[in-house]
DNA sequence: CATTGTTGATTACAAGTGTAATCCAATTAA
DNA sequence: TTAATTGGATTACACTTGTAATCAACAATG
């Protein structure tokens, strides 16, 4: 079930986001989104896209059967494994894989409003609750 | 107060936490230490000490007066200032800056345990409990 | 039909990274 | 004193990443 995940870098993280927001779509369209939201030029972003599409993040088809030209590209790997992934990777690397210690640092480090504290107590209580969990477990 | 960080790779994260454990000490020290816990050899390491030196992550001063030879190396920078540094880089790559997105994701695609959770809100409880935090917010 | 614009493919290129090997000088051991 | 070891400096080398430019083919337009 946890096919390998490709290795998504900083710059390719930015422009999967717009496909997995819009779906399948053209490098035409991606460029549309991004030149605003980033200062890259259009080359640029297809060069993201490409590599995207060589590392398997990205899936493409082609519209010459139907008359039309060039691809279609759209996420191949789903966004919430990826975005794990990288997380374990981050937590590997800086906090000994520990997120208690992550989240220590972070809490030590930035004052956090009582609302984000508190939005972020919620999120561990629903996990706790989580009522998917309690269906799996019992028989 | 906040200095530049330099960025520091994944594999430089293993040699700085040996020196952040263990203070100043020689590159024959922090190899000793690191052959074992890894499988680098020592050339490797000696050169990610340098590359360290050479982007200040590492001081280094010379034992040549002393009679001594080679230099002991010590952290330059602050290890919670370089975890917070990383953790807010990564957090804004991957999920738009957003802790809540972060932990809520993570909770989502892990099992942590009752203990594990009790230990995370421990952390945001005992955060919120801070004097410092309530005097400044109390008028 | 010829020009212009869009898109994909190819190429570029320096900085950073992982992972060392080689060379040299000084220190230590024999 | 000679040999072996250690540490620093230099060099290597392929892969990734950020950031594109150029080229070529097809499409739309005048």
């Amino acid at each position: 079930m946890a096919k390998s995940l490709p290795r998504i870098s900083d710059a390719e993280w930015t422009v999967m986001r717009v496909f997995w927001e819009f779906g399948e779509h053209s490098v035409g369209e991606a460029i549309e989104r991004l030149v605003g939201q980033t200062d890259w030029k259009p080359r640029t972003i297809q060069t993201l896209v490409r590599r995207l599409h060589k590392k398997g993040a990205l899936s493409r088809r082609s519209l010459e059967e139907n008359g039309g030209r060039g691809f279609l590209y759209a996420p191949a790997v789903a966004e919430a494994e990826c975005e794990h992934a990288a997380s374990r990777s981050f937590l590997g690397s800086v906090f000994g894989g520990e997120l208690a210690h992550f989240l220590a640092n972070f809490v030590e480090s930035e004052s956090l409003s009582e609302h984000e504290l508190e939005e972020l107590k919620q999120i561990l209580e629903n996990r706790k609750e989580d009522p998917v969990t309690k269906t799996l477990i019992n028989p």
